[in-house]
RNA sequence: GCCCCCUUAGCUCAGUUGGUUAGAGCUGCAGGCUUUUAACCUGUGAGUCCUGGGUUCGAAUCCCAGAGGGGGCACCA
């Protein structure tokens, strides 16, 4: 990856080769630039329009149009034909993308200009809008300036930028080269946005609370350490946002939530990232049935908003995001997949067996969480909740009303993918503090992911928290979704790499 | 952590059974062209064939090891 330049002073006679002679090209017009007097990298360009409202502007006019409407815009120079005295450039802003035409008649000596420009530069440039012979709108430019010297060159002009390793390590220039993975990231922008404005919209509080954390909880994950100077001590990343949003439940706030990073110092797929983006909201009075509503409406809500309808695409198929999702419980979603029963396999042993587990250190319940993933998880293309797990998979989850050994708890399925994961959250101190010792024993059987034992949070539960009702949603997830990317990867800007 | 696949010019890609000096298009450079849009035409430059070993008279090509990337397994959201 290392591209040493290696410049020769005063070398004019033996130019460099390959990249680093491409390179050196473009200082030499850098160079040229400000000989003449051109500041190659001006601090502005006040009072420039948008490229897509120019092109809103003249929608419509016939081949050969002149029109009086005089632009100023800017934008980075995406391809350019040269016609000896007369060129057509395509320039590009964040909106879109406008053909100039220039012409030495019309520009005089700036017309000179273009000969110290590259693909990928940046101008501004001002003139009327035109229609040229074969009906492309166009800028006819009567003055421009440089705005910033690209040093490097764009990727191929046709054929973008295909490599993966070097899109994800370079995104900038995916970004530049690749128009798909433009729309990918503004999908995520606006989903990000709908979905804050339907929290908003339905009352929620928007909170941030530590990503520093003494103690880490709120979910079953493997943390990242680190540690702060001052205090001496060990600090974990947060992996989930839970605990401590339930501490705001506690103290009043009735509806709250939290958009931002978890840390898991786990495997990376297509799956997962180590660090990414979740929503955690809980809504006091309500309980897992009306956090499921809730998320019906949030996402067929952000989907029609963002895409202007509430269903997306994946594996050739159109799946509906409309509510009701399907609702099955785990016990019968694993008996329909696999033919086991996990109410009459209670015993880990005989789970074991049906299942020709061959894992010794395995528990009952992570048994049920393997078939599950295995044989039900990836038939879940349609949006689906399933429903009621195991109580020891489940520490901050509230007994189910009337079926033992399960809690009120559902994740979320779409396109074989988990996206979401909801309880009526455990606020029985007692039971919590019996669940914390229960993941305490886990720990000491040498399950690296089980709940460190939290007496600040026992405490928090004593004071009182109202029944509630508690959602996570993966956000990258969510958005691989409405763009019908195959890789998580593809929907985070910077994915984890290796050095 | 384990298994499989990939890595050739700045970009996108060819490269035959192991055979001379590794090619094309785009980009770059020089020139031509005042309505093109992957503009076109002429000329031209550009390589650690991922890295390090090995086999061979001869390696981009075969073998071994390593790196990076992709996919799968395992684990997880």
């Amino acid at each position: 990856m290392s591209d040493s330049e290696n410049q020769e002073a005063g070398a004019a006679d033996s130019p460099a080769e390959g990249f680093a002679g491409i390179l050196a090209e473009r200082r030499e017009k850098l160079d040229r630039l400000r000989a003449a007097g051109v500041d190659p990298f001006p601090h502005s360009f006040p009072q420039r329009e948008e490229i897509a409202s120019v092109l809103d502007a003249h929608q419509g006019l016939e081949a050969g149009a002149e029109t009086d409407s005089v632009h100023r815009i800017a934008g980075r120079i995406a391809g350019r034909r040269g016609h000896g005295k007369a060129a057509f450039i395509d320039l590009r802003d964040a909106t879109g993308q406008i053909q100039i035409h220039a012409k030495a008649d019309v520009l005089g000596d700036q017309y000179g200009l273009l000969e110290d420009l590259d693909l990928g530069d940046f101008i501004g440039i001002e003139g009327r809008a035109i229609v040229t012979r074969r009906g492309q709108l166009s800028i006819e430019a009567t003055t421009w300036q440089v705005l910033t010297k690209a040093l490097r060159p764009p990727p191929d002009k046709f054929h973008g930028l295909e490599d993966t390793e070097t899109r994800y390590r370079r995104r900038e220039l995916d970004l530049i080269a690749n128009e798909d993975s433009r729309e990918v990231f503004r999908v995520r922008a606006r989903t990000v946005s709908e979905v804050r404005r339907w929290l908003d919209d339905h009352g929620f509080f928007e909170v941030e609370t530590p990503v520093l954390q003494p103690l880490y909880g709120g979910a079953l994950a493997r943390p990242f350490v680190t540690h702060h100077n001052a205090l001496d001590r060990q600090l974990y990343l947060r992996i989930a946002t839970e605990l401590y949003l339930k501490r705001c439940v506690v103290g009043g706030i009735d509806k709250v939530y939290e958009l931002g990073k978890d840390f898991r110092n786990e495997g990376i797929s297509m799956k997962h990232n180590p660090e990414f983006t979740m929503l955690e909201w809980y809504e006091a009075y309500a309980d897992y049935n009306d956090t499921a509503a809730g998320l019906e409406d949030l996402v067929s809500g952000v989907a029609a908003r963002v895409l202007g309808k509430a269903e997306i695409e994946r594996y050739g198929q159109t799946i509906s995001l409309a509510a009701p999702w399907h609702r099955v419980t785990l016990r019968d979603a694993i008996l329909e997949h696999s033919g086991i029963d996990i109410d009459e396999l209670t015993d880990r042993d005989a789970l074991s067996n049906a299942l020709g587990n061959e894992d010794e250190t395995a528990g009952w319940g992570k048994l049920v969480d393997t078939v599950f993933s295995k044989s039900v998880e990836p038939k879940l293309v349609e949006p689906t909740f399933i429903l009621d797990y195991p109580e020891e998979l489940s520490p901050f989850a509230k007994q189910h009303r009337d079926k033992p050994g399960k809690v009120e708890r559902w994740e979320a399925f779409i396109g074989g993918v988990e996206i979401a994961n909801s309880f009526t959250e455990l606020n029985d101190p007692d039971e919590q503090r019996r669940r914390f010792e229960q993941q305490a024993a886990e720990i000491d059987r040498g399950d690296e992911e089980a709940q460190p034992f939290d007496e600040s949070f026992i405490e928090a539960l004593e004071q009182g928290m109202p029944p509630t009702g508690g959602v996570g949603l993966g956000i990258d997830r969510l958005v691989m979704m409405l763009t019908g990317a195959a890789s998580l990867r593809e929907v985070v800007l910077f994915p984890a790499m290796r050095d």
